[in-house]
DNA sequence: CACCGAATGATACTTTGTGTCAATAATGCG
DNA sequence: CGCATTATTGACACAAAGTATCATTCGGTG
């Protein structure tokens, strides 16, 4: 498992790579949304814009509840901040393998990612191939799609060679689909 | 939305349309597997197979909790019958726009749905439009992909007529990815 | 029918997430 | 600046979903 290095390399088969925003851009962006920009709202993006891969919001919860600097915040408040920065573009809600869902900053837009399920590492990409897919199940099935659900699973290179090396084997292989 | 009409359709843009196994093929098939055939999984099993669309583990718990005919069963027993049953291919899990978990029944081998946010109706599919993909990941990214989540949203025809006629929009639009 | 391990289910517990609501803080305005 | 208005907060209670434990029961085998 490879815990320390930091594997979130945004890589980007179709070019598009908008950058992670910056805390005060983000909070220009709530006040155009008409939200008002308050100490828990600080702390909340603070502690996501400095995380580097994807996490769960019981994380933040322990994370930002436990009163590390300045005051503690409420379970409801994260959750709550989490709902609205994913609402404007933010953070991304994604699925895990094990179906369980979790945040990641700077992915707006349509995207998908690919989880490492050794060490969580996640590479964001913008290349979707399911639009002809959707096509054809339009045709057949009359149905009016609106969305769709893409996760690829994997074990990324770090991983891999921990796991020969320390001749654990990695990631669960927690094939799903 | 149409909770009446049974909008099951085992469409197969790519054909292979295993049909669902009988009750007693799937006991012999637990047994095989060194699993015993108890009157608890029998019940789950019979409640399972009668499902024309997915269900949640919950969903099956009130159901045969509630002691309706015969002994009620407990929680745990429900679990893990399902979690048997899923990995024997009787069922397979999939997830909801929401992000929670379902089964469904007879799909074994490598599947998607498309499912209505009105009715729950689910429509599988062996088209898999990710195999190219995971070409371009892997090359990109030297991950060893092992897996992929992919679940497409829509609305049903039969749903669609009836928010035109009730003038009630159907499926909240809950575009994922 | 007697044995043994698998299976059950009541119970308690954890985790994750949602509603409520009085107290508080942020904005806009005079 | 000081105040009124209103969004926001967070403690709390609650609900849903799932897991761990373990004494008891039951299925299968010989
Ligand atoms: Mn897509
Ligand atoms: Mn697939
Ligand atoms: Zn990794
Ligand atoms: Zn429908």
């Amino acid at each position: 498992m490879c815990y320390a290095s930091i594997m979130d390399t945004r890589l980007d088969p179709t070019p598009i790579a908008t950058p992670p925003p910056t805390a005060d851009e983000v909070l220009i962006t709530l006040v155009r949304h008409g939200h008002r920009v308050t100490g828990p709202r600080r702390a909340v993006l603070d502690a996501v814009l400095a995380k580097p891969r994807p996490f769960t919001a019981e994380q933040l919860v322990a994370e930002l509840g436990d009163s590390r600097a300045g005051a503690p915040i409420g379970r409801a408040t994260v959750y709550r901040t989490l709902e609205i920065l994913a609402s404007v573009d933010v953070l991304s809600r994604l699925i895990g393998a094990d179906g369980h869902p979790s945040y990641v900053v700077g992915t707006p837009g349509h995207r998908h990612h690919l989880l490492c399920s050794g060490c969580g590492a996640a590479v964001s990409f913008t290349a979707c191939p399911v639009d002809e897919l959707v096509q054809t199940l339009t045709r057949d099935t009359d149905f009016a799609i609106h969305g769709h659900l893409l996760e690829v699973f994997g074990v990324c290179p770090t991983c891999q060679d921990d796991a020969t090396t320390d001749g654990i084997g990695a990631g669960r292989g927690v094939a799903v689909g």
